[in-house]
DNA sequence: AAGTGTTGCGCC
DNA sequence: AAAGGGCGCAACACTT
């Protein structure tokens, strides 16, 4: 064994701020994913670490390619794993993506134990390259390229050995440390070079207080991440059980397989059925709407294609797919995507907490989904929505005065709108049919739908059948009820065309600019502004909410949050949280805002 | 076998 | 001229 050189410390002990940049075995740590190797630069010197780099045991055909490894190991000891550690909770550090980073870390090698490093970030360049240059590609390569500091060296040389290995693309823990070091090094070497660039341009004085929420957010994100949300693995793949069973019995009696190959196959050419409609590229569409009307005619099959179908896809997609990608300690970790929707919404990944399925998508005597999330011992779930948000923000914005009044205390809204819209009478017997019809006609039209669409909606979601006459006859009708909705579209839409972004928080001191790419419809501008202005306040408040009272938030689903409360204080606590975020967001956006609070768990 | 695009559907 | 908007995941079709 060749004995590695001594680590020269000193460069790195002396810096004040340093970047930081890691490779792993994947993305997330709750799929396995540990560092491989550390890379960190500063002004005038960079360091790069292997500590678990390729190690080739890690694969099941290890004994091979172990060998490939050689005498020589450059993998560091957990001596120098903790001295970094501990150098590292000293300074301040910039990284490109941090909260990825952040994550690795702080899970560890596949030996040494991790680290917290979100006291220390103090700059993403990820995130600062998206405020500063916001129709700019964020990634480091081109982020470099743009302003003259080279981009990635090395990258197609990692990729080209895992190729020439037939090894996975995302593997860089298993590429030879010589391969790796050039690589690493140079990302966090330019990680360092474009924050002293990004700090120093014109723009980061002007755009500092978004910059600094920017980087908020992340922290918190990171925070509610590694918390992640407790959920009854057991019972879950109990359910997944019952369901296939069940499946796996009915599929049997059937004459053809239940995927959706199969099944078009039996339908359209076996039962020679027709299509009620086609897809975009003119192919017959098997979906839920035609199998539901199949169904109602009594089509032979169709009812237990649709049971079958609809178990399957919840078991891959819940009832087993959650279970899979739980962590050890039996708590589910989504990912949150900042900066990446164009309205400024957080996009939910890995495991998406962001679509968690209601009790009514659930057939009859399965657990709905929502009732397998779980709270950690002595404590609950507590959810605050912000009531009618969408609702409330264009009314003001487009300075509606009848939707204003009728987002009064103790006025129905959508009762009112309904007997407008559709012309009813509150005593119609049908009232409760036709006030869900006023509903969604709201929903919809606020952001400008058409008849036909407004058609389709209702037939897809409601299983409500309405003429096109009539259809088109409801969206004139809120039209004139609510004109102001109209003017507002427009406006937005013409600025949009005009000046290529739209206004976010308009009128406040958050105030900021929300671009429309090439390829984005001008007539969105309205969607973007009131989405957008939404997303931007859910986001300061998930900061607030974090550094007010900390480790209480699970969970966020764009104008919710879901919190980790202890049994005995919880409704309280939560009562304090959702008033002081009405309480914020009648301030920023000029009128009445509510936030409901509803008992989980 | 792995990558890309399409369809359908979960959420707000 | 008219157009609801915004996502991510699973299954499948098709290509390389």
């Amino acid at each position: 064994m060749t004995e590695l050189p001594p680590i020269d410390w000193s460069g790195l002990e002396a810096a004040e701020t340093v970047s930081l940049d890691t490779e792993c075995s994947g993305l997330f740590a709750d799929d396995g994913a540990r560092v491989a190797c550390v890379a960190l630069a500063w002004e005038g010197g960079s360091l790069a670490l292997p500590f678990d780099q390729g190690r080739l045991d890690k694969l099941s055909n290890g004994n091979q390619l172990e060998r490939s490894l050689g005498e020589y190991n450059p993998n560091r000891s957990s001596f120098e794993w903790d001295l970094l550690c501990s150098v590292l909770r000293e300074k301040r550090i910039v990284m490109h993506n941090a909260k990825y980073d952040l994550h690795m870390m702080a899970a560890g090698t596949r030996h040494f134990e991790g680290v917290d490093l979100s006291n220390q970030v103090i700059w993403d360049t990820m995130l600062a390259s998206r405020v500063l240059e916001p129709r700019e590609s964020a990634g480091l390569d081109a982020c470099g390229a743009r302003h003259g500091l080279g981009g990635k060296l090395g990258a197609d040389e990692v990729a080209g050995w895992l190729k020439k290995n037939r090894l996975p693309k995302g593997r860089y823990d298993l590429v030879p440390w010589e391969s790796v070091e050039p690589y690493v090094k140079a990302d966090a070497e330019l990680t360092y070079q474009l924050w002293r660039v990004q700090k120093g341009g014109e723009g980061a004085e002007t755009s500092q207080d978004e910059l600094s929420r920017q980087f908020d957010l992340c922290r918190t994100l990171f925070r509610i991440e590694r918390r992640g949300i407790a959920y009854d693995g057991l019972e879950s793949i109990k359910c997944a059980e019952a369901m296939l069973r069940k499946a796996d019995e009915i599929e049997a009696s059937m004459p053809f397989k239940c995927d959706i190959t199969a099944a078009k196959k039996y339908f359209f050419e076996t039962a020679g059925l027709p299509p009620d409609r086609v897809t975009d590229k003119g192919a017959p569409s098997l979906d839920r709407e035609q199998v539901r009307d199949w169904v109602a005619a009594g089509i032979k099959w169709a009812e237990e294609y649709q049971i079958v179908s609809r178990a399957r896809k919840a078991v891959s997609m819940w009832y087993q797919g959650y279970p899979d990608k739980m962590g050890a300690d039996g708590r589910l970790r989504t990912s949150y995507n900042q900066g990446t929707v164009v309205s400024g919404r957080l996009s939910s990944e890995r495991v998406n907490l962001q679509a968690v399925p209601k009790a009514d998508k659930i057939q009859k005597g399965i657990t709905p989904v929502r009732k397998l999330l779980r709270a950690k011992e002595g404590c609950g779930l507590w959810s605050l929505d912000m009531s009618q948000a969408e609702l409330r923000v264009a009314a003001q914005y487009s300075g509606c005065t009848l939707m204003l009044e009728r987002l009064a205390d103790g006025v129905d809204f959508h009762a009112l709108t309904t007997i407008d819209v559709l012309g009813v009478s509150p005593d119609d017997p049908d009232f409760k049919l036709k006030r869900d019809i006023g509903k969604q006609a709201t929903f919809s039209s606020i952001f400008g739908i058409g008849g036909e669409s407004f058609q389709k909606l209702l037939a897809k979601q409601g299983d409500v059948h309405l003429g096109l006459d009539e259809c088109e006859q409801i969206v004139k009708a809120w039209r004139n009820t609510y004109p102001e909705i109209r003017w507002a579209y427009y406006k937005a839409q013409n600025r949009a065309e005009r000046d290529g972004y739209v206004r976010i928080l308009p009128g406040t001191e958050y105030e900021r600019k929300s671009w429309l790419g090439p390829r984005d419809w001008p007539h969105t501008g309205w969607n973007r502004m009131v989405q957008g202005s939404l997303a931007a306040f859910v986001c300061m408040w998930l900061v607030a909410v974090d550094q007010d009272w900390p480790d209480t938030i699970v969970q966020t689903v764009h104008d919710s949050i879901v919190l980790e409360l202890p049994v005995n204080e919880g409704d309280r606590i939560a009562n304090e949280i959702a008033a002081d975020g009405a309480r914020r967001a009648t301030e920023i956006f000029g009128l009445t805002m509510k936030v409901d609070v509803d008992r989980y768990i």
